[in-house]
DNA sequence: TATGAATGAGAATTCATTCAT
DNA sequence: CATGAATGAATTCTCATTCAT
């Protein structure tokens, strides 16, 4: 009774599954998951209702593979920056690029991220894989800088901290600009603020 | 032809209005806003689905009263904290009360809190709110600051980089503990960062 | 999450419940269970479907209940005519009733009883309740008999041997009579046969 | 524009329709008619989807294909057991030899019996061939009778009496054995009274 | 005002059948 | 002839909202 979910082989048939998870990105980006039906996604898709049903189990299927999209084009640049880093640390440049880089790869996601970050409240399985990559993130980062000799000592709480204050900054300034804040007075804060984290604490 | 939605006067009709918020903050908190029927709501609450409609134009504005009663209980209890610095400002003593009391508040909600963080990626207005709500704590942080002598230079985006850093540290704490984290560790990293922020910048 | 299932307690409610069942019990028996839309029987029954799921849980649920009035319908009569055995039991004469009584409340349900009894081979629970039901006729006619000095021995036997060769004679008679054939003459042989099995075995 | 539909004459491909055919019985034997889909019957007989609308106009086509199978397999053995038929007779030694047999036959087919005979119930076609299939055995057996000397003297009645008796015991002993029943013990009371109906009546 | 039965549009999902390759 | 991806009508079921009582 377990649904055959094809694994397509062919080029033709690949296009068809990427546009059904493209479409779906699209239209859960701008409406929310719970704001799109399939038959929406399969429209826009360009593809039958059944067709859906090929390629993905259910409904859900379709947000986890928009997850893994979503994961493809905005970690992977981050993660590329995070191995690059070698010693001797300059940390003001490094925590700058690093802003920059996140503040990119958000800016061409933006709505995506919303919407995925809000059913991670309520869906376990997101709030899980959001969170594996962000220990990943963590754990890459306090790899790299021990690796190239930056003391170990509280490294994992140090390199997390950083993170979440570098995606705070993006997030905020993507999502949430306000008014009375100049952002790139706060980006130096911001950097002010991590150096002290890494060279004096 | 706008519904007329009744302002309740009589203490038996409050009592309904309260009772429906009161069933729609729980249900919500527990189930996520789609996953829970107005019906839902009507039977804990122990008034008729008809009677929701009286006081409520429609399931969204329940969320809106919900989304009322979650700032109400949260944000006074630090509001009253950022009211009450005083000169000299010790600064680790304030940012650690201040992470301990947005630990408490936030421990006491943690459920709903996700599902209206969530809501707020796809519904403009909840957004709108909780952005009203920060610029209202980092304003009265700012001038707080400022009426206690403390230099104005920056003030807007130090006051409102602290304010994220401490929301970020109890949001972590108690959603998203991840276990290789030392949380007394990282308080401590996340107050000396502050208050070099405060104290150097 | 459980959902609620209302139980009728008006007039008007209950009649409603009412055609609904009354609307599957004719559309099942004309054309089957699986070639009958939970729309068609809503249409019938002059009800939304909405409606149709606030009486019953889902559309097998229709079934059980149609189920129910089936036996309602069928076996009360049988049942009143089984308890009516007083000795001295004359055979011939109450095995001739039974073959009339049986063919009388088949020939009023006809096609349910096909479409039942299908579907009793797929369906556990009502295969259940239909060996449930002849479990219980076969008890009584058991029952009874001994209680009129019939002897006991192979009484369960005797009676469920019996039953199931009128209903059988029934069911043919009814459903599938054949030309060639003298159906007054097969009762006849029926009845013989059957008081053998009574007076001689 | 009617389909056409080939009559395969080459080994591979009849070995194709077989194998359909036989995945269909296996099938719709395990789970019923409605609960099993085309193309879980395609896989299970390892053809293609394409390849059954080749043999088969529709799904309900390769149904009275398995209904043809299931008649092969069950009835022949039967008819063998019927001509065997020769004077004197031996009702006693008949009888049992004909309940033996049809239990044999029904024990092998126990599931798709089930099924087919639900089907009977809504589908004409299906119902015509049982009952086609009855008036054949029925045929026989008096024929039969009748040629080894046996009175001619309703003696259609009796064949069919006779046949339902034995074929109702069989089902019910493999498909609905009471737990309050003696099934020896039944087995010779049919025995005996069907003895009497061809000796006595 | 209160009630809760009723509504019906709309959602997710299935599957017999077709047809381009 | 064979394939199996594609189709889309049809199905079951839900739920926000209304309205007669």
């Amino acid at each position: 009774m377990t649904k055959e979910i094809s694994i397509p082989k062919q080029a033709r048939s690949m296009d068809k599954k990427k546009r059904i998870v493209e479409a779906g990105y699209a239209l859960f980006a701008d409406n929310g998951y719970y704001n799109v039906s399939t038959a929406e996604i399969a429209k826009a898709a360009e593809v039958s209702t059944g067709s859906v049903y090929r390629y993905f189990q259910d409904k859900k299927d379709i947000l986890a593979e928009v997850l893994n999209e979503y994961f493809d084009r905005t970690y992977g640049f981050i993660f590329t920056l995070i191995d690059k880093i070698k010693k001797p640390i300059d940390f003001e440049t490094l925590l700058r690029r690093m802003i920059d880089a996140v503040i990119k790869v958000h800016r061409k996601n933006k709505a995506i991220h919303s919407v995925l970050h809000g059913m991670a409240h309520t869906d376990e399985e997101i709030k899980r894989r959001f969170k594996t990559m962000e220990d990943e993130m963590t754990d890459r980062i306090a790899s790299r800088l021990t690796a190239e000799d930056y003391p170990a000592d509280k490294i994992n709480e140090k390199a997390h901290l950083a993170l979440r204050c570098v995606e705070d900054f993006a997030h905020e300034y993507i999502y949430d600009a306000h008014e009375y804040i100049s952002y790139p007075e706060m980006k130096t804060l911001t950097v002010k603020m991590l150096k002290s984290l890494f060279e004096t604490a």
